[in-house]
DNA sequence: CGTGATATTGACCTCGGTCAAACTATGTGG
DNA sequence: CCACATAGTTTGACCGAGGTCAATATCACG
């Protein structure tokens, strides 16, 4: 295994693809700086919780959590967010960051100041139809979340958020069949509400069935249908 | 207990309190037809999961709650609305109804159609960002949810739904220490993720410890305190 | 009344959590 | 280059919270 000093982000998203879609483009004589970019290391935080937020985040090239503070101290991986998703939508009423966002890999992130999301808004419909559009994604994504950890048993979990998370790297170009959890079994267990033991215990149920192969963090899927076929 | 045929609605919001806040309003000289009121009776369907939507929704009077089709044929209770609350939300975007929305008392809802809503949006920002903060505020709730199927326990998640609903009804200007919770305890436990039977049994559990009086669906808190402190 | 939906409670069992041990991987300092 | 430390993973053994099944009670309504 190659350890380059400096691991370059191998999956990134085009502008065009990219969730924000025109909410950061600067080609309409935008000043050009209102969107930054930030580069961040596997472990440094882009936001965290509790704290006033002036921007949402596009992920441009690699991979984040997002964690919910509980009250007993410990925190919930609450979403995982690759190239393309946008960060940062809850708060966009409080202007105070409702979770910790924590980069699990080299990651690029646009920043777009909310100043500018809004000056784009009073300028075209199409923008706040954007940002509504955003917005109600995230309610169907959360609603997925709360069926997951609602109905389903551990077996269940483990399948959906496999399909889920192949569905989301093919929908950015890459294999739905091989892919890169980049992320400990415990914040696996933490985002489906099951400890990291369950997780690892049903990795394992799935490859002595034939059903994928894991090596660490790597994932091969070689039968989804069998996977899909434990929510039914 | 009185019986009239027409059971009064009882607890209802004013316009100014509601949660759509001037999105309905038709002081602005809006056609006032824009803005119907549909009355539902217990069991009563506002809406169908699937089909199209072209409106919002706001609780004016009575209770509803919404639920999620599982591929199983089954469904999970997703959301409790009380008046004041704002359905509908989800579908934004896709224009097709996540849910169904089901009256569990006799409501009346405010129906607003998209296109008003578009009007006004587009004749004045403030209606925009009134949109926004629904949104925002309903993946708030979510997000909570979230955290309550993924890391409670089933008594705490009882206790967080008692002090939920208790706040929600204290917010609207009703007591915070007795309501009617309108539903089956199968809804509770769908809502919870946990089985009738269990909410049955962490009620009685709370009944026994002196924390609160039970009467089928009529609750009354006795030591807000006490249920706060199972969630420490 | 009787019927059907809802609620409570008990007895039992299972899924998944807890605890523990062994193993791997990655990094650190000598 | 190796000894050691630290974090993550796998697997086993055990246990308990909560699900399942069943009996009974309660209530609404025809």
């Amino acid at each position: 295994m190659r350890m380059g000093s400096l691991p370059p982000i191998a999956a990134q998203v085009s502008c065009a693809a990219c969730g924000l879609g025109h909410l950061c483009r600067t080609d309409a004589g935008q000043d050009a700086s209102a969107v930054r970019r930030r580069r961040l290391e596997a472990g440094e935080r882009l936001f965290v919780a509790g704290t006033p937020q002036s921007a949402l985040y596009a992920v441009h090239a690699g991979f984040l959590k997002t964690c919910k503070r509980l009250v007993a101290g410990s925190s919930q991986v609450v979403g995982l967010h690759i190239m393309g998703d946008v960060l940062g939508l809850d708060g966009i009423a409080s202007r105070v960051h409702a979770t910790d966002a924590v980069a699990l890999a080299s990651c690029e992130v646009c920043v777009i100041a909310f100043v500018q999301v809004e000056r784009l808004i009073e300028r075209d419909h199409a923008s706040g139809e954007r940002v509504r559009a955003l917005l109600s994604d995230h309610i169907a994504r959360a609603g997925e979340q709360i069926v997951t950890l609602g109905s389903l048993t551990a077996q269940q979990r483990v399948a959906a958020f496999l399909l889920d998370m192949s569905e989301r790297w093919s929908a950015r170009g890459y294999s739905p069949s091989v892919f890169d959890l980049c992320m400990t079994r415990k914040d696996i267990g933490s985002y489906l509400g099951l400890t990291f033991e369950t997780v690892s215990r049903m990795l394992s149920e799935f490859r002595d069935d034939g059903w994928l192969r894991v090596d660490g963090r790597r994932v091969e899927l070689l039968d989804r249908a069998a996977i899909a076929r434990t929510l039914g």
